[in-house]
DNA sequence: AGGTAAACGAGACGGTACGTCGCGTCTTTCA
DNA sequence: TGAAAGACGCGACGTACCGTCTCGTTTACCT
């Protein structure tokens, strides 16, 4: 039932149309106020006064505060991926420790409580963990596959298993903070998963 | 700033003691509005109101509402885990079966929401997650550790990142239901984590 | 720091306009629980609820119970008096007389406890006692001082403190209740300022 | 059903006596919390905590903060007044300039408070009413009276009304504040009540 | 060029819940 | 055994946001 997102509907709409700079400012204070307040207290009238736009254009949009920062966040996701499109990843490890990096942040935590806290059946939350989470996922199952095919992995092991073995342990130490969370992981969790633990 | 769970101080308080009894029909109906509404819907309004208790009496104890639904689900937690003591777990094999089965209710995502919403660096979080995650953690630590001693494990493994990279695959897939989550999974992640994936 | 009854403004307000059918189901609950439980008893969710509207519609307009029972006091004051309007007041003794018989009822003891506990400085107040006191002294006075005019009364006499002290024997007997207070006292008292009690 | 200002019980005590310290401790702070809040925001918690005394204690001799701060104050005025048996009264303009001087204070207001706010029907009410009001009129009813024994007020005259304009003056001046209450009126109102205004 | 329809800012609306304060009562422990 | 300390059930406080609803105004498209 979300407004959010929807395609473009091909008929031409009547009367005056959205504005893009409402929207742009309304992004933008929720981004600001996702940094300063925290997930939490991020509220729709925060954002309506600080973007100066009035409450109904939020909604307009977005069904509520959970759609906003969900939005919010996977512009900033994106806008970041644009960014590093130009450093290329070749390598699964190239990929873990770009992850790590791009987790290991404010930012990263919000993510993870959205994906906590949404409904997982969701048609936006769906969309959403799709965008920031899974895609990393896919890509690296890409290369997996690719490395499966060359015969440098066993032909029956579950990958997917696999690497939701590299990314859950990092969700994980995201979450709890029990362990430390640095880009050097990489290389050690992918020597666990390739070699294995046996003597 | 919590006032949750202080250290019992040895020092004889003075004035009325506080009433279990309340302590305990509060933390009950807590528990029932958990199951019933979900945890971002549960409100002290409906707690003090369900266990036929004055608001105050709540915020005596608990700070809020997060408070509040982490000390219920830890009393949960350990009360389902002295129901345990029976069932003996010899193996890390055992152990990850059994944390998939309690993951995997609806108890399970009120944990990992508790876990992403909360503040990694308050006490009470620290508690909440020693008890409910940490603690099945460490019982794997001392599992594997013995199999390292008995010569099963290579001397130079991380023990720990492979335990977070089997507890963190059940987590992900908690959180975002994009694979299947059920006991025969604890075999083959451990597959992957003994043999590794390399032919 | 009163919000309630500021001089209407000229410049059109923008945003929606406050509810006239809220602020009559406000001050009509209001009135109605003045009387049933008492000033004392006069709360703020109580009207709310009675007026079947929000607390903070409320509190847009007054800032407490305390300006919300003036409003409603005055607003009945007002209307009484406007049905008054019909029997005309000639002689300063129909107007003390009428003055006892508006006092000497539930709301009489009201207004007089609006009086005793609000701020004497604030602005509400000065309004309160404008409307439902002094504005009945001015009366007395023009009439007092037409017979002063007309030579009934010397020239030299404080008619100000001549009302204070008609009005306050009623105020006083109206709080202390240590002696009667009935129409026919308007005669006496009269009788007194005007002939003095020298023999 | 006032428990207050029972005569002390002559039958001996058992147990431990009422604390006379704690007696004294409570009124110090209600008369203290007086002057500094004011008489709406008098509370047993504040008193309690001010006083250095469980909130039983003063539950144990005054039923409610309406009470407590009626004894409070009644104790306050008596003793004033006790200081003040040096200066001799011994006119009817004397009392009232000495009249004038104690209302006009601050303690002043809060009598009128209580007066205004208390249920002229119980108990207490008449003894308070009594104390810090009435005496002082019935000082000046002596005093009328024996003017008028001595021929020098008239005899039909209704001495006890008066006697209520002349205070009701004061306490209407007192309440409304539209008009100064200074010492020097004393002279002017008796000069209204003994002359009359007529030519 | 004018009409019209939608989006806009502003902000009030009926609600729900918040976290606090104070009530008057109770249950302990201490002196 | 009275008094301090303080927790209790209760109810109201005044505030923050919710998501919806008028307002009057602006801005595009479509006659």
């Amino acid at each position: 039932m979300s407004k959010a997102e929807s395609s473009q509907p091909l008929k031409k709409s009547v009367g005056r149309p959205k504005s893009l700079a409402s929207r742009n400012a309304i992004l933008g204070a929720a981004r600001d106020l996702l940094d300063e307040v925290g997930p939490h207290k991020l509220t729709i009238d925060g954002v309506a006064k600080r973007a100066g736009v009035g409450k109904p254009t939020i909604y307009r949009t977005w069904a509520n505060a959970q759609e906003l920062a969900m939005a919010a966040l996977v512009e900033r996701v994106e806008v970041g991926a644009a960014a590093d499109t130009s450093l290329k990843v070749h390598t699964i490890e190239d990929l873990v420790e770009s992850i790590i990096v791009r987790l290991n942040t404010k930012r990263g935590r919000q993510v993870a409580l959205m994906l906590a806290s949404g409904e997982p059946d969701g048609e936006l939350f769906k969309a959403f963990a799709n965008r920031v989470i899974l895609q990393g996922r896919q890509e690296g199952l890409n290369l997996l596959q690719h490395m499966q095919a060359r015969g440098e992995i066993r032909a029956d092991v579950d990958l997917s298993m696999s690497l939701d073995m590299i990314f859950g342990a990092l969700m994980l130490r995201l979450l709890l903070r029990h362990e430390g969370l640095d880009p050097t992981l990489a290389r050690g969790s992918l020597a666990i998963i390739m070699d294995g633990v046996k003597v």
